[in-house]
DNA sequence: CGGACTTACGAAAACGGTTTCGTGTTGACA
DNA sequence: TGTCAACACGAAACCGTTTTCGTAAGTCCG
């Protein structure tokens, strides 16, 4: 990279001291007019752009915004990212971004690296692996420093932070109790292994609208997917209890389950009715299109980074983690049917 | 934030110079075993982190490689993030990540924010607006400054720096070419205005394989979408021109056609043929799925990311601009028929 | 005993800015 | 002519770290 310039080189060639020439440059009244002019004149000739680092390490901010996500290739988290960055450009602040891959080392490593004073604060939702070892060790640190930090989507109740999550129970209620409310007797549910927290909350909220409406949970009607293994076989028992319904934790399952109720004949929505969470483009474009809901990741972003600047911009105030729940909303499409 | 514990710290409270603390936590050899123990064991309880700006500063480079992209909630760019994010970390960067979100006043003040010491180079994909206008005087700029720079996907040859860039060409002969020889006659085109680089480089493709095959090109196949306008009323007329295929430059578009084409009773493969671009979850999980030209984001990332460490790290070898082409390859779904 | 060499540490400069606090020169005014 | 304020600028500290160089004390050897 060439040699920038710098104050120091324009005050040599000038012959002034680099203070005026800071000054002069934020145009302050404590320089006269003719000295001005002639910095400022010589600064744009050579494209003086003042050194970042060199401001950051003085104003002891970076105006940095850490991220981490445990997956990017993924229409919820890019949604996130989206809304993240849109509020902290507004606010004059830049967003870092790291991956987990749902791997624990490399979230504390990202952390680690980020939490060295290149960021003001960090957004982050938890991957899996840390969700299953239960170690939050690396996250409390971060709380003891100090450092602002705002927990979405995956979250747990230990770590002392300002939160957003998406009302997963709520979701998964609507969902059951829609499909209850339009002719489905008896409803599956395809999820993932129990320690992920949003499948959790969602099979809560479908255990909610199951006791609602006086029907017992069969755990031969659920199905923790195992991804590793093959998706067919996993759920082909479920459909040979005479299911109307499935309840998907995310719209691939709930793709993949419309894929192979087609292929053992089943007609979807006549025959059974699907409903996924995540209203992502395959939702949206897949035929039929996918009765989905829809969990606000633009606005989960947003309101993230509200209340991490808020954070950072008012440190000296007494300091109370506050949790912001965003309501899902169901996105009525052709994979349910629309009668009782 | 709390007060961070910094050398000067530890210095003051042990009674010893920054100088030796230094050293004592780089374990160096200019300084007894006792002072060292004594010196690490304080930073250890302490939990003393160095200060990244300081070293940023001090070693005048920052470890960071700027990202902006015209858009984050795509299959394409996402991945192109994943792989440049994993071979980043690899070899020991982080990443900034911006968005233009196709606006060129976005593209600039990116570009203009990170390239004021921020990062030690940069990776970006030119916003449609940028190259709508034809003005690339802030990337020039960028290079006459020779901060690393490497342009991906949407590149213009004006601006000399690495590139790499997808065979956009051969995917639109290829994917057309395939159609051709499964029996399709007449073929239509799918794009979007010609200003965009990579439809254009596309459409090139569809031409050549038009010629090949002795087939004249006729413009009232070819469809440059508006996105503002309604999508089914600027496609419907290639529907009356008894064509049996389609060559979509996005998996929206192609998606979108399909449906279409199944409103309008059109069989899809059987009565016409459809292949996308942009190998996606659509393409994967819509029903019939799609054929595509697979584009290797991931890929390209990896190689845009490598390029941009290489010069970044070998500033001083004269520097010759180089183009890696990535080929891309036809992915066969159910979209399209298998005999001729 | 004197010189050379090692050991163990500190002072200071450097990275690129900002900001506080002087200070020398004017000019006005009594 | 002496006093004082205003003006225009510079010196120096500071942000946190690294690194070069200097040096005091101790050791070894002749």
């Amino acid at each position: 990279m060439k040699q920038k310039i710098t104050i120091k080189t324009i005050a040599k060639e000038l012959g002034v001291s680099t203070s005026t020439v800071s000054k002069a440059l934020k145009d302050s009244h404590e320089i006269s007019e003719e000295t001005k002019q002639k910095i400022q004149a010589y600064a744009n000739l050579y494209n003086y752009k003042p050194n970042n680092l060199a401001l950051q390490l003085r104003n002891q901010k970076t105006k940095l915004i850490g991220v981490i996500l445990p997956q990017i290739v993924h229409h919820f988290f890019s949604t996130i990212i989206k809304g993240i960055e849109e509020v902290a450009n507004e606010k004059g602040y830049h967003i870092m971004v790291c991956f987990s891959n749902e791997s624990y080392k490399k979230e504390y490593e990202n952390l680690r690296v980020l939490s060295n004073g290149s960021v003001d604060g960090l957004i982050v939702s938890i991957a899996n692996e840390t969700l299953e070892n239960k170690d939050f060790s690396h996250f409390k640190d971060l709380v003891s420093e100090e450092i602002p930090l705002v927990l979405i989507d995956r979250v747990v109740s230990e770590i002392m932070c300002d939160k957003v999550v998406v009302d997963d129970v709520g979701g998964g209620y609507k969902a059951t109790d829609y499909l209850f409310r339009h002719g489905c007797k008896k409803i599956a549910l395809v999820t993932t292994p129990n320690h992920v927290s949003v499948s959790a909350l969602r099979r809560q909220g479908y255990e909610k609208a199951l006791i609602e409406n006086y029907i017992k949970s069969e755990s031969s009607l659920i199905v923790e997917i195992d991804d590793e293994k093959d998706f067919n076989e996993q759920i082909a028992h479920i459909f040979e209890q005479d299911i109307d319904g499935i309840l998907a934790v995310n719209e691939i399952y709930a793709a993949k389950c419309i894929r192979y109720a087609k292929e053992r004949e089943f007609d979807v929505p006549n025959d059974i009715s699907v409903i996924g969470f995540t209203d992502g483009l395959i939702s949206e474009y897949s035929t039929p299109s996918i009765t989905s809901v829809a969990q606000h990741g633009f606005l989960m972003g947003k309101q993230a980074v509200e209340m991490l600047i808020h954070h950072i911009e008012n440190d000296s105030e007494d300091y109370k983690p506050k949790r912001n729940v965003i309501s899902s909303d169901l996105i009525v499409r052709e994979s349910t049917k629309t009668s009782s």
